[in-house]
DNA sequence: GTCTTCATGGCAGTAACTGCCACAAATAAG
DNA sequence: CTTATTTGTGGCAGTTACTGCCATGAAGAC
């Protein structure tokens, strides 16, 4: 049996790769202790040996999960972007993005982790490698961000227009949760400081999201 | 004479040191042997060695002007952003952006890098390390963007809805030059696709900056 | 049990940088 | 001109961030 036959029937017959969600899983608790490390003692400070044996994992399979020692913290990032894709999908027809968004968005961060991707976000502004990594998830989100109002608005995906605004929408949701970051400090993420950015976001995508024409 | 008396007063005594325009005019030049190098073999495949050798000067100096080998592409690819915000500066009080826009932006970009700017872009599809670069770039332009907006607005620079407008302004900058980017290929930048860009970009920059109320 | 596939860890190697130092270049003062 | 002073340069050694290769263990199907 060819191994192309194998593939074509469902016989799988060795060992079953590991799950997409459990290498996100050991990715996220990896991260978790790089985040530690890089506020502790600073990115360049800390080396690859150091989050890999934290972790207790080797350094090789450390390379194997991430491509880069900055990309350490994307685990930890991408849970707050998450978070704000899964209520762009959970979007209905009857609403406007504010009134959904104020409704549904009631954390825009996961609460137990929401301090340290604060932290993380604090700390790209002095940690160029660190600011790369965050834009580049954003850049990253926006092609969903750009399907979610593409069957809002009726238009195809790669839509010149659809492509502007998940852009915008996207360059909004990065200056808030940066000045977010910057107003809880070092502080306990209190839930005033959470409505007050959603409220923000509210207002601010209000005006991006609405269909031309003005009526509904 | 101590050291601070030196600089309070303005005798100077050694070697006077580089100015920062002959600098950046040295880095530019590396910068495009650089691009040549990446397009023709790939970024991995490139070596800092092969950088140096190729402009003329040692391997310890390319690491003394960039601070990372994907750092090589920055001086061509300001080129683009720097020309689109000399047009903000310019930005006279009895127009609307979209106006001025199509009365000075020519080109968009310097005709002579046009075609490197653009071609640096395409690359940054398939180089991550190229795409962050690009990003970062982008949104170290973006306080310059928001002072100008500020003044226009009569707003405080570090108002939030005028970083909120220039982020939006700087995000379709970027989409639009991608777009432009892969519109182009490999063929030669023709003005009509230049105008066709920057009509977009003053259709899109229309409503992003006007004074919000309505009338002027 | 065997066979097959997948993940891990160790080890060697390369490339990307950094620190240090000696030297050349550029200028002012004597 | 010589000397003193400051700045840029290149060479070399050293560290760190990775990558390729291989042997080994783990997890199933048969």
């Amino acid at each position: 049996m060819t191994t192309e036959q194998a593939e074509a029937s469902g016989a799988r017959r060795g060992r079953p790769p590991e799950s997409e969600e459990q290498r996100e899983r050991r990715r996220l608790a990896i991260s978790r202790h790089a985040v530690r490390l890089f506020r502790e003692q600073g990115v360049t400070e800390t080396t690859g040996e150091q989050i890999a044996h934290a972790a207790g994992v080797s350094e090789r399979t450390l390379w194997r999960l991430f491509r880069a020692k900055e990309a350490c913290v994307e685990p930890v990032l991408t849970t707050s972007l998450d978070d704000f894709v899964a209520v762009l999908r959970s979007w209905p027809e009857h609403l406007e993005l504010d009134e959904h968004l104020r409704s549904v968005y009631a954390v825009d961060l996961t609460p137990s982790d929401a301090g340290t991707v604060l932290a993380v976000v604090r700390l790209t502004r002095d940690e160029p490698g660190l600011r790369a990594v965050w834009l580049v998830l954003h850049e990253r989100a926006e092609p969903t961000i750009a399907a979610a109002l593409a069957t809002r608005l009726g238009l195809p995906v790669d839509d010149l227009d659809v492509r502007l605004r998940a852009a915008a929408v996207n360059a909004a949701l990065r200056v808030l949760t940066d000045e977010l970051a910057w107003a809880v400090a070092d502080a306990e993420v209190t839930t005033a400081a959470l409505e007050r950015h959603r409220d923000r976001l509210a207002e601010t995508l209000r005006t991006l999201t609405r269909r031309p024409g003005g009526a509904r």
